[in-house]
RNA sequence: GUCCCCAUCGUCUAGUGGCCUAGGACACUGGGUUUUCAUCUCAGCAACAGGGGUUCGACUCCCCUUGGGGAUGCCA
């Protein structure tokens, strides 16, 4: 059976590269009847913080990416790690080495000692990487690559502090784990060449390896904080669909054909690694607005309703009338891309007093507006609100009455209803928001111009 | 520097020697629909990095150059 692992370091956030790999991992081995494990790669002591574990864990259990076992966590298992490096030690395969702190390694914090039988102060533990051969490597997407043995080093194994390191500990549990495709980014694949000569120095089989490409940000370097919010969760807080992401993610790098939309059923019955790209893709931010503005467009009005109310509550919104939510989405729902934004445009069907600012109505003449707001209450007062028709007709009379065309009447009434520029049509706003509130909206912009 | 990887429209990609005057999608531009905006819709713009081979024929295979990325840590 195909089992692969997603081991992220809680070092920091969790981005959308990250997700990527993970995702393309679990794919593989979920669209062969495979198992996919999740480990916590949480060897560098001083860095990994239970914050960033947690971020990484709930996130991947939002995109549906779950462990088909307990979450290994490297931290706990480091008397399992002494025990490999003595065989290694004992089988002349390791060796002690006197290091000191220089300008590559200054960073390292070695403040934290993990006491142990193979600790000893001042010293590293190297692996002794065979410089004999080169290493060839059958990659599954890049097909056969060999690694030049001039380059071979040998790597350590423990820290001076008595940590094992990520060369090592990966290798271990990997072979623990039973890991038969390692699904990876291929900024290691440098270090691929090492890990097949560790598997090797334990006599262990070595697993097959899928080196992905990687996304970038914009200036082609690798995606960090510098471009921008790149963490999962933070597109998850503003309202990115869990759809939406997974197809993104899925088509930068993968393709079938044409198609552009993919369920996770979907790709569950089509992924294959033979058509995931060799190169590395830039992060398009607009393709995924894109995506989904097209999801939520799709879901049901109600399952955005409920995944909005979270949103509109941060507003300091509270939705009495369920109906009346639906009714507004079913006009905002197409009107932006992330549910953190669809809801901010939505907040003035909820305010009772509309916060009007001449700023944005400086375009308009005051005492014409005026004088058109003032038709339009009297008008509107004596029709029935039941269909949107008559408030339609009821706008056109206006516009007959005082000889003006629409655009001289329409943007004044749409500013009184919602006090901004661009909105729903104004049958459709009066119909949602209803007599009562429509009314004291046309008064209170009376009265604003009045001021003015 | 050394080693490794990569190279089609601005971006994500299709393309596995003839189907390619290179297809789709996003973005952009213009038109239509919409009483504004958004949506929707139609159209347009736009690419095989360069040079050598191989071949009757190269986007596709090989080599070189160039460009980009990664590794070269007591990070992962």
């Amino acid at each position: 059976m195909i089992k692969t692992r997603f081991a992220p370091s809680p070092t920091g956030w969790l981005h959308i590269g990250g997700v990527r790999t993970a995702l393309f991992s679990w794919l593989f081995a979920k669209s062969q009847s495979g198992q996919f494990y999740i480990r916590i790669d949480d060897t560098d002591t001083s860095r990994s913080t239970k914050e960033y574990c947690d971020s990484i864990i709930s996130a991947l259990h939002s995109l549906g990416l779950n462990s088909d076992r307990e979450l290994m966590y490297q931290s706990k298992r480091f008397d399992v790690y002494i025990d490999k490096i003595e065989y290694l030690l004992n089988n002349n395969l390791a060796y002690y080495d006197q290091v000191e702190v220089n300008e590559k390694t200054k960073d390292t914090n070695l403040d934290i000692q993990y006491e142990n039988r193979l600790n000893k102060l001042g010293h590293v533990i190297r692996f002794k990487n065979p410089k004999e051969n080169p290493v060839k490597l059958k990659d599954l997407v890049h097909g056969e690559i060999t690694f030049n043995p001039k380059t071979f080093h040998d790597v350590v194994i423990l820290r001076s502090n008595g940590v094992p390191t990520y060369n090592l500990t990966s290798v271990v549990d990997d072979t623990e784990l039973g890991i038969t495709h390692i699904v990876r980014g291929d900024d290691h694949l440098s270090n691929t060449a090492i890990q097949i000569n560790l598997f090797k120095a334990f006599n262990e089989t070595v697993p097959v390896f899928a080196h992905l490409a990687m996304i970038h940000g914009v200036d082609g370097k690798r995606l960090s904080k510098r471009h921008g919010a790149v963490d999962i969760n933070s597109f998850l807080d503003e309202g990115y669909l869990v759809e939406a992401l997974i197809n993104y993610l899925v088509k930068t790098g993968w393709s079938h054909g044409d198609q552009e939309f993919f369920s996770t059923d979907d790709l569950l019955k089509l992924f294959t690694i033979d058509k995931v790209t060799k190169s590395s893709a830039i992060f398009d931010y607009d393709k995924l607005n894109w995506l989904n503005q097209h999801y939520i467009k799709n879901k049901d009005l109600s399952d955005i309703a409920d995944m909005i109310l979270p949103y509109l509550t941060d507003l300091n919104i509270k939705v009495s009338d369920r109906k009346y939510l639906e009714n507004i989405l079913s006009l905002g729902i197409d009107r932006d891309y992330n549910l953190k934004n669809i809801a901010s445009g939505l907040t003035y069907y909820f305010e009772n007093d509309l916060n009007y600012k001449s700023d944005d109505f400086v375009k308009f003449d005051p005492i014409k507006s005026k004088a058109v707001i003032e038709n339009v209450i009297k008008k509107i007062s004596n029709i029935d609100f039941d269909n949107k028709e008559n408030i339609s007709n009821c706008i056109k009379e206006v516009c007959s009455d005082m000889s003006l065309k629409f655009k001289d009447v329409g943007p004044a009434v749409r500013f009184a209803l919602t006090a901004r520029l661009k909105a729903p049509s104004i049958d459709e706003l009066c119909f949602t928001l209803g007599k009562d509130k429509a009314l004291k909206r046309l008064n209170d912009f009376y009265a604003f111009l009045s001021l003015a």
